[in-house]
DNA sequence: CGGTGCTTTGAAGCCTATCAACAAAAGTGG
DNA sequence: CCACTTTTGTTGATAGGCTTCAAAGCACCG
């Protein structure tokens, strides 16, 4: 629950969340990649990322899969704003990933006693919402270069917001699933990160990635940052 | 407001809306394509668009436009859970729109009165962030043939929630403007309507366009409704 | 050790953008 | 209402971006 915590006081830096103890349920370990299928009723559990990496995704007809948001350490995953746009929505854990197990009434009611931590929760989820816009926007209009860009400034904003990573971050993600993300094929997505790399934008060591001058990039790209703190 | 009204008994037919008259400030009609700048200050007043188009639009640093929503008879123009995710939201409306413009303070207090009638306003915000979503994952995925189809198929709809518009359904973008909202140009756009038309999936006569077998492009696109009724 | 999945590279071809020119339509001002 | 300007839509030629298919190297794991 730590992580979560660390990511909820960056906007508020004092608040208590405490009150979170009761609707605590359990701390699972995902021993290897695990997709979680969530149907339409309403009383799934709350799932909030403890360490790893997770991603939502919805399946096309004709087999193709879409990536629609990823979590980070301390994320709450399908909960809030963020997720009302996905109905239906399936979450995958990456391998090693723990999860903190919420019981959604009692978080509910939890929330719904203390205005302060449901705001919170509001402002998480619309940061989520904001930033997730924000990313749609580019895979839409930009070329593949500035696609891929984009979405490594926001896999280093989510592997940010609730512990330092450090200088060189790791890249969770196969080539595959960067290109489900951004609608690419994972060939091209291995010759565009090449090419980043040669312009001196990105620099790669197995899974782990550092990328160059983030400032220019961010505005180069309008990147747009949604949390405080 | 009647447009709204139609829109909201969609979710539940025989709901109470005068209580709306309170917030109710004044009906404009717009000569021309206007655009409506929005900063981050909170107390905007609330536009529902009474007959005509709108959409919301982001602008890069290129110059480039990103058309992010787009807005038929009854909508609330960037208000609720759809436009939380976009900040510092732009509208653009079409030539001939009107518009109804109610106060947000006491539109609030209206809605926090009767929370039937909050529910009701969240379920709207709620159905169109579930379009969006739909919409913006194809638009990151699928080809252009299909965007372009997608787009189409939402744009029925948007335009059929509180008013039948016919068999033959306006048109009410430019080409240049459903490339802004595809990612493609505006010259791709018009070789690509064309093989709709040869296809047998598009009919159009001037600013009308008619659609093909809906069901089965539909189904093709797992395309999903959220409004009932 | 083989198997499996991930990554890289090459070659070929389709898809989409760009540039340019023109036709059609719509707005503007007399 | 007409002449004028501006915007919008269409078409062709060309170039570049991205995908597909195929093959091979690599890392990881049983």
């Amino acid at each position: 629950m730590a992580t979560l915590v660390r990511r909820l006081h960056r906007f508020s830096p004092g608040a208590d969340l405490t009150p979170l103890n009761h609707a605590f349920q359990q701390l699972r370990s995902l021993d290897r990649d695990e997709p979680v299928w969530r149907h339409k009723s309403e009383d799934h559990p709350v799932l909030v990322l403890e360490s790893g990496f997770a991603y939502s995704f919805t399946l096309y007809p004709d087999g193709r899969r879409h990536i629609g948001d990823m979590f980070g350490p301390g994320a709450l995953c399908g909960f809030g704003s963020a997720a009302v746009a996905e109905e239906g929505l399936n979450l995958a854990f990456k391998s090693g990933s723990r999860v903190t197990v919420f019981d959604a009434a009692r978080l509910a009611d939890a929330l719904h006693e203390k205005p302060e931590l449901e705001l919170l929760f509001k402002q998480d989820g619309d940061a989520r919402a904001r930033r997730t816009a924000q990313r749609n926007r580019g895979l839409i209009s930009l070329p593949a270069a500035e696609k891929l860009a984009l979405v490594l400034l926001d896999l280093r904003e989510e592997l940010s917001l609730a512990t330092d990573p450090g200088e060189w971050l790791p890249l969770p993600l196969t080539l595959r699933e960067l290109g489900d993300l951004t609608g690419l094929t994972d060939v091209h997505v291995s010759r565009t990160l090449k090419k980043l790399q040669t312009d001196g934008m990105l620099e790669r060591r197995g899974k782990r990635f550092r990328m160059g001058d983030t400032a220019a990039l961010e505005s180069a790209l309008d990147y747009r940052h949604f949390y405080y703190g």
